[in-house]
DNA sequence: TATCTCGTCCCCCGCGCGGGGGGACGGATG
DNA sequence: CATCCGTCCCCCCGCGCGGGGGACGAGATA
């Protein structure tokens, strides 16, 4: 049964990999047609938005103020049934999550091969949630524990404005004192917005909180 | 004055990165010509040595024991002439340098252009050490603080095994006392070693160590 | 031989960090 | 209306961390 192809839109700063994308779909073509592409999200939000693609594939980090997370958030906020897949480099359960919270139909892996990609763009496009294969045995591992009601330090990523603020100046290795002096804030108070990060990435020490925050891609 | 396309051996583990290499050099057919590609550095070795390619392009982050900077490393002792030029996704300074030091002849950004990218790999080949426009004046002013004798912590980089052992548990999160359960040793032994880690990596305290562990694509 | 680095271990000291408590204010949400 | 949450500030306290010093043996290098 021979249908319509799948109409894509791949957003990805990266000539490179724009580039492989179209080259490795192109071995696809009944399947998948690529019909914009855009190297910033700021361009790719119009593009969208004109297209109307069945599915578009963007990598979670744009460089820029606005990454894909960030994109894939205002094209569902635009249009609710928007199909938005995220590609990334890392291969962490927490940024899967993000991708997922931020309304996404999938989080595929970069060194993800041709023909699977193709097969989940088009399961994406009928409504399916897409995961990388090979994240796909530990989200179902994280998901058993969700339901036999284990604790999971990923659900309490939601950091406010401010936590955000302070743990980038963690990642930078500032004492409180001197995160104090730049937010001109008390430093009792900046003690209270790290303790609360500390809670919320269920961590019990900096160095642990800035390595969450770089592992997940938050910063940098 | 046409001469013979440079002959290239192109190495990363991801098949869209390969791909797009292919894509973006295939418009620079008179110049340069893949003759071989290889998505591990052990394909690779065997490889660049029967094919004896004019330039090595290689990504620096290979999953995988062996990683580009050891293939570079690997390729050159072998064939001291050996032209191998590095593709990273991290336009930071210190990474860089650990490339050079590892013998390579260039390290170029993966948002290069391709008429860019097709340039500096003639330049390279003809024994020129290239570096990513991007990061050209970077460098430059770090060599002129050198020259003026001024203090600089990337020369420093050589942590021993120890050190870099100690480093990864920091990356983990454990205090000194965890540390020195986890490798029988006394407290005070891993407060020495993590004493040698700061000196060399010129930060005050875990938080700043682990973010420059990470960042330089030293663990995880 | 002497010198050096590396790894191990010890002393002292000051202070920043992390954890516990509490409370005030404004805005959103019910 | 009451309730929650984010923001901001304060108290106390213990201990781990960071910085200085030095000692000793093993092994490589000159």
């Amino acid at each position: 049964m021979a249908t319509q192809p799948l109409r894509l839109v791949v957003v990805d700063d990266h000539e490179m990999v724009l580039e492989g994308l179209k080259a490795v779909l192109a071995r696809f073509r009944g399947r998948v047609r690529v019909v914009g592409e855009a190297v910033s999200a700021d361009l790719a939000e119009p593009l969208v938005a004109t297209l109307d693609p069945d599915v578009v594939l963007a990598d979670v980090r744009l460089r820029g103020s606005v990454s894909g997370l960030d994109l894939c958030r205002r094209l569902v906020e635009a249009k609710p049934d928007r199909r938005v897949v995220l590609l990334s480099a890392y291969d962490d359960e927490q940024y899967l999550y993000q991708a997922l919270r931020a309304g996404a139909a999938g989080y595929l892996l970069k060194w993800i091969e041709g023909a699977t990609l193709v097969g989940q763009l088009e399961s994406a496009m009928q409504g399916e949630t897409v995961v990388d294969p090979t994240m796909a045995g530990r989200a179902a591992v994280s998901a058993a524990r969700l339901q036999a009601g284990e604790f999971w330090p990923g659900a309490h990523l939601s950091l406010t404005q401010r936590e955000s603020e302070v743990l980038g100046y963690l990642v930078s290795g500032l004492s409180n004192r001197a995160i104090a002096g730049r937010l001109m804030l008390g430093e009792e108070t900046v003690k209270s917005h790290v303790r609360a990060i500390f809670r919320k990435l269920d961590v019990g020490d900096r160095a642990s909180a800035v390595a969450f925050a770089l592992r997940e891609g938050i910063f940098r």
